[in-house]
RNA sequence: GGAGAGGUGGCUGAGUGGCCUAAAGCGCUGGUUUGCUAAACCGGUGAUGGGGUUUAAAUCCCAUCCGGGGGUUCGAAUCCCCCCCUCUCCGCCA
């Protein structure tokens, strides 16, 4: 959600930092409803005052004085002028609300100009992609790889997206969210197991609601939602709270299985491991002060683009342009490994700063040391990384002639052998 | 799941229809006093929205906020209904 006083007072600076992300609102539409509230606001706080001042006068007469009578018939009037008056301006306010969750946050003008992910920036290209692989292959191709990953099996049970992991494939997720883990809690980030299931307030406060309504898992009883990353619960972690401004920056990772519908998607994106409905994902999330926002979402990159590094995984960094960054993001990297077998690049962590987005969604706040007063927290997360494309990637790369996949060394420790065999 | 007791400012806690503009204490903070520290005394101390003044801010004015949402009433922290959460006991359970 914006400052609904910049839309008010700058509304052509807002209406032109959305065209950088070729969305279209109806900004007169919303300022209009704004001047309709405040309009009705301002009666309904007149009458109140009067209401309030007849109280006290009230208060101090004999009950059934002729003067008391008399101020009760009058008041009647205003009281019901009070309820009239109230359910419009609750409507106004209602209707407001909705029109500012529709309004998208605003990009950095670091953001590049585009409208298509082809317009995305390559910013940094990391280890030997082009490098010729022979023995490439899609990960499904690799002969014994269902007795590992289970899919035919998942879909029996569950339905499709949704593999059983066996034996040594088993062995080696939990190797790379141990893996994961540990690492990023020696770059400083807490580690939180959070809850997996959230409820409507917390999926407003970070966008997946209203935005991918469609786009969750949702349980009929209660009315709960299955988390699609952990971002979900992380970042409510602190709504409605104001933090001390001495805690700041905060940073904290969360493993989560992920589920998401993935409606609308089909063809290449979900063969194999590369889209399912329920995944395995690290993530790393920052609450920071506003003046050190940017520098902080170059920090987490890094952070998570030395998950790939000590994989040796070849990967580039994408900074996505207007037209390819997300409703509720103001900046956005996307950290792409490549899959040698599919000769493609896939998307393993999503790097953005919300700015106050999120913040202001949320009510997340710290109290500034100058002013004493609440300020919007700014809040920065991506992946650390998500298990399943990263898992791809290094079956098809590190696959050797004799058809087993040799484990990186940085994973060894974790997965307890060097070789991942399929027979 | 059943029965009961609760939810009031940063914290403790009083307040059962109208001077609640929420007592009091603690904490925090400014000051006075004071070899230092401590103590004592005096004062200040929330959030949100709107308006107004302003280069801007502060000050100022108004309204709202006593778990959340409805209702009764001229008037609700207080009465009624629904929901959420916490605690105690019982049941169930890893």
């Amino acid at each position: 959600m914006l400052d609904p006083k910049l839309i008010r007072e700058s509304p052509d600076l807002v209406r032109i930092a959305i065209a950088k992300k070729h969305l279209t609102v109806d900004l007169d539409a919303v300022l209009a409803i704004d001047a309709t509230w405040r309009a009705q606001l301002q009666e309904v706080e007149a009458l109140r005052s009067r209401q309030k001042a007849a109280n006290t006068a009230m208060a101090a007469l004999p009950k059934g004085s002729p003067e008391f009578i008399a101020k009760v018939a009058e008041m009647k009037a205003v009281s019901a002028q009070v309820k009239e008056r109230e359910a419009q301006l609750k409507e106004s306010e209602e209707k407001f609300r909705q029109a500012m969750l529709s309004i998208p946050n605003l990009p950095h003008a670091s953001v590049p100009e585009g409208r298509t992910p082809e317009q995305n920036v390559v910013f940094a290209l990391h280890g030997a992609h082009a490098e010729p692989r022979p023995h490439a292959i899609p990960h499904w191709e690799i002969p014994g790889f269902d007795k590992l990953f289970d899919f035919a099996r998942g879909a029996k049970v569950t339905g499709a997206g949704f593999p059983f992991y066996v034996g040594d494939g088993a062995r080696l997720v939990r190797a790379l969210l141990h893996f994961f883990l540990d690492e990023n809690a020696q770059a400083g980030y807490v580690e939180v197991n959070p809850p997996i299931f959230v409820n409507a307030a917390s999926a407003t406060a970070t966008g997946a609601l209203p935005d991918k309504e469609g786009q969750m898992y949702e349980t009929t009883i209660d009315k709960l939602y299955a988390v699609p990353t952990a971002e979900v619960p992380l970042t409510n972690f602190f709504r409605d709270e104001i933090v001390d401004e001495a805690t700041l920056p905060i940073y904290r990772c969360a493993y989560t299985p992920c589920f998401r519908r993935e409606a609308g998607s089909y063809g290449k994106d979900v063969r194999g491991l590369n889209r399912l409905h329920q995944f395995d994902k690290v993530e790393l999330l920052k609450w920071v002060h506003p003046a050190t926002s940017y520098e902080e979402l170059d920090k987490l990159r890094g952070d998570a683009e030395r998950l790939l590094q000590k994989l040796d995984l070849p990967y580039r960094v994408l900074l996505m342009c207007g037209g390819d960054l997300g409703f509720a993001q103001s900046k956005k990297y996307d950290l792409e490994v490549w899959s040698a077998g599919q000769k493609r690049w896939l998307e393993v962590s999503s790097c953005s700063n919300f700015e106050a987005f999120q913040a202001r969604r949320a009510q997340i706040r710290f109290r500034a040391k100058d002013s004493g007063k609440p300020e919007l927290v700014h809040t920065i997360n991506g992946s650390g990384l998500a298990v399943p494309r990263v898992l791809a990637a290094l079956l098809e790369n590190n696959l050797q002639a004799d058809g087993r996949v040799k484990i990186p060394a940085a994973l060894v420790p974790y997965f307890g052998k060097e070789f991942l065999g399929f027979a």
